[in-house]
RNA sequence: CGCGGGGUGGAGCAGUUGGCAGCUCGUCGGGCUCAUAACCCGAAGGUCGUAAGUUCGAGUCUUACCCCCGCAACCA
């Protein structure tokens, strides 16, 4: 009866830790898939690490290790972090399992079967100190575009995924399917980019390293990155392995979230894999934006790079998160400062909602002994007007989720957080609260409020669960009903709620020199 | 050269199908006292990158140009 919902987020090369940027996309899938569960959805959410490739042979040397050894020990620290962070994923799949290798083997040779791969030569410029190969086009004046000396072109037999074959097909999705990727200028890109001028080939073996899965039918070859990786979204289902139910169940994909590094792959080859496969392609696939630094991207050379844990180590989980997400609009690169990560911290989390709260319980607590009052209807047009607009604001929540527009999701609730706050003004309890006669005035006033912090909960907690968990705690809502999606619309439906007898404050403000200081300190490493 | 994104009051950003230019922070003034020196109201402040065009009317459409950022293929 339920939809299901199936969110995938890419998987990591597992070259060094993990900074702010992959901890942005993680956690911006979990909210989105936290956001169907509490619709009542049936969630599947995968995530992972690509593990195969020179780079990660080299890495595993240099540390002593095998590079299995090596991969194992990263997807640790990776669900280390992911567990700090409160992902809640259902699988985390390695490319170097079994379950998926043997399935990539298969799916390389179907496409050889069909005459989708063919056997070609690799020409490539290659840098010798630096190990690494260039496209013509990438090279600087000629030279090495990242040590500047001179490189030697390269042949090497490989196998070639046929692309242009498919090249018609794809256009023609795009164009029948709207929704297939977001935002929509990305399509634009890829089409005017890559496709128009005609789709060249994908090499996808090396013999060069041998740190891969091997082509069974010529084990000199080893299977290049993307077969390998992309196709992770469909083994970790079970796809074509004696148990498929999973993947049966839950494909194609109903989100799948990337970086605009990656967009490229996932627009074009990963379609074009999956109809080489005859199989359904995922209603929607995201690309997000980068969180960027005041001086360009972030880099070690740079000195300005941040790790979600230094963050969330000093200011918790979810305020974090809520950075994150309230800060990069999706479509467009957001900028991180300690200055904006401090404001937004003191503005909108203590002094908007913690306060909102805090100020709440203790009138309920002053004047009617903690217990919440029973909804008496709508006192006046203020009352009727704030309900409303409530409900109003609620749909535009839901629709900035359906568009996937996180930031301007969460800025909806933030408008209704402020409407109540704006709400105790037009109400003035505190006047009521003097003469007896306006008893049933402060009683709407009280539920009105509580039934608003409810609502701010349910919107919250699929970006900030602990925070909304803490509010539900503190205003008394224990039916698990009035926790989600299903009564969120409802004005009616508390009884018998008592607020805790002294407010706790979710959030203390910060001194914002000294944590200005001290992020900036961290960053510089 | 090409492609994509951006250029909106001091700062950071919203602006669906063209119709009185909004939000957050900052500044100035006021209100309130339930609350975390919080909250609420009001004011100042913008020729919406430049130029031209379409239109009764353009930040929103068309064209040209300027500036910033990114991409340009086998690199996760």
């Amino acid at each position: 009866m339920n939809n299901k919902f199936y969110i995938t987020t890419p998987i990591y090369y597992p070259s060094g830790r993990y900074h702010i940027g992959t901890a942005y996309t993680e956690v911006l899938a979990d909210s989105v898939k936290r956001y169907h569960n509490l619709k009542g959805e049936d969630t599947y959410m995968l995530t992972g690490s690509d593990e195969h490739g020179q780079k990660i042979q080299e890495k595993a040397e240099e540390a002593g290790k095998s590079p299995k050894q090596y991969v194992d020990e990263m997807a640790v620290m990776a669900k280390e972090l992911w567990a700090k962070m409160d992902i809640q994923y259902d699988d985390y799949i390695q490319t170097t399992e079994s379950r998926h290798e043997k399935i990539v083997q298969k799916i390389f040779d179907r496409f050889m079967e069909q005459g989708d791969i063919y056997k070609g030569e690799y020409k490539g410029w290659y840098c010798v100190p630096c190990e690494t190969y260039f496209t013509e086009t990438q090279l600087v004046n000629g030279k090495c575009p990242d040590c500047g000396r001179e490189v030697k072109l390269m042949k090497e037999e490989a196998y070639f995924f046929n692309m242009k074959k498919y090249a018609d097909r794809l256009l023609k999705y795009y164009e029948e399917h709207p929704d297939f990727i977001k935002p929509a200028f990305r399509k634009n890109e890829m089409i005017n980019n890559f496709i128009k001028p005609g789709l060249e080939d994908l090499c996808v073996t090396r013999t060069s390293f041998d740190w891969g899965i091997k082509v069974l039918k010529d084990p000199k070859h080893v299977i290049y990155v993307w077969v390998d990786a992309l196709t992770n979204y469909l083994t970790a289902l079970g796809y074509l392995s004696e148990d498929d139910t999973l993947f049966k169940k839950y494909w194609p994909a109903d989100l799948q979230v990337v970086g605009k590094d990656i967009a490229r792959f996932h627009l074009i080859y990963w379609p074009i894999f999956l109809m080489a496969l005859d199989l359904p392609l995922p209603k929607t696939i995201l690309v997000h934006n980068w969180i960027m630094m005041k001086d360009g991207k972030m880099s070690k050379s740079k000195g300005n790079v941040i790790y979600p844990e230094t963050l969330i180590d000093r200011y918790g989980l979810d305020s974090t998160r809520y950075f994150l997400l309230r800060q990069v609009p999706v479509a467009q690169d957001g900028l991180f400062t300690p200055e904006e990560f401090v404001e937004r911290y003191n503005f909108d989390l203590c002094n908007d909602l913690s306060n909102l709260l805090n100020r709440t319980v203790s009138m309920v607590n002053k004047y009617f002994d903690g217990n919440v009052p029973k909804y008496n209807g709508n006192q006046n047009e203020v009352d009727e007007e704030f309900e409303k607009f409530t409900v109003e604001q609620i749909e535009k929540f839901e629709q900035k989720m359906e568009e996937c527009e996180i930031a301007n999701a969460l800025q909806e609730i933030w408008t209704i957080i402020s409407r109540t706050n704006k709400y105790i003004d037009e109400t003035t309890p505190y006047g009521l609260a003097i003469e007896e006669e306006n008893k049933e005035k402060l009683e709407s006033c009280m539920y009105h409020l509580i039934e608003n912090l409810r609502k701010i909960a349910i919107l919250i907690k699929p970006f900030m669960n602990d925070t909304a968990e803490n509010i539900f705690r503190q205003i008394g809502i224990k039916d698990e009903e009035l926790k989600v999606w299903k009564l969120l619309k409802e004005n009616d439906k508390i009884k018998n709620a008592k607020v805790i007898e002294k407010g706790e404050p979710i959030f203390m403000r910060l001194d914002p020199e000294e944590e200005i200081e001290y992020i900036k300190n961290v960053m510089k490493g």
